[in-house]
DNA sequence: TTGACACATGCCAATATCGGCATATGATGC
DNA sequence: GCATCATATGCCGATATTGGCATGTGTCAA
């Protein structure tokens, strides 16, 4: 096989490519929002989250290749249920950022913050956004 | 009807849509930890993370629209810096599937469970495989 | 077998991405 | 002024997504 020649030109990355990009797509996380209440034949979830069957089916099929659901048959039926294991990752990733957001820059923090700063030292400034 | 007559087909959501979309590229990712440890240039951001400039230029563009980073004018430089803040709902959103993941099914627990509630109650049903 | 139901998949059009390269904008310094 | 450094932006091609609709696959029940 001649080794991927061209992969210069690489748009943005497949949805099913980690949790990550499957989260990105607010559907996806209704979805999973919903399947926290239990396990759900594809139908329900369609009617519930307002969308048509093939697009619950795709959606589902991101989610299951990313791991985050799994099925089980039930006859005619397939229940989908969480397999919440992959949101762990992006938990702890985001977690490390944790520190930071208690000091979070808003612009009024920031003008507070300078504030202080000109009462303890000469006026200075060049903030801005 | 000069109303949005069509807005039938979206594609996927902009990356500046939201947090999600934005963290949804790895290298907007590394942008962001790296910038944990302080601010930084745009060309040490492009140097150390291995992009070209133009690059660095437009994650962070995107950074800043959804408002995961800020900058600072310092001379000929924009020093970017975090503002972390804007992970917080994400670490909420995930942290909300948290009591799943020590449940994660995989087949085994799932059969573990099947038995222990077949020795409870009576084989009732419409639960299979 | 035939029909009904549940679900998956294929194709389409529209859109937005990402990388590469060139170029524009902006501030600094001589 | 002009050259230089730092950054932003524009255009391009390639790719993959999303929604809508139609159709295929598979299961159950008369």
């Amino acid at each position: 096989m001649p080794i991927s020649a061209y992969d210069a030109c690489m748009a943005r990355a497949a949805t099913t490519s980690d949790a990550f990009n499957a989260i990105a797509e607010p559907q996806r996380r209704d979805i999973l929002v919903l399947l926290r209440s239990g396990e759900r034949p594809v139908t329900a979830l369609a009617r519930d989250l307002r969308m048509t069957q093939p697009q619950a089916s795709k959606h589902l099929r991101v989610l299951r290749q990313v791991g985050l659901v799994r099925f089980r048959e039930a006859g005619k039926q397939r229940l989908y249920g969480l397999d919440a294991g992959g949101l762990r990752p992006i938990h702890e990733w985001v977690g490390g950022f944790e520190q930071f957001w208690g000091e979070t820059f808003d612009r009024l923090d920031q003008y507070v913050q300078a504030l202080q700063q000109a009462k303890q030292e000469a006026p200075r400034d060049d903030d801005e956004q």
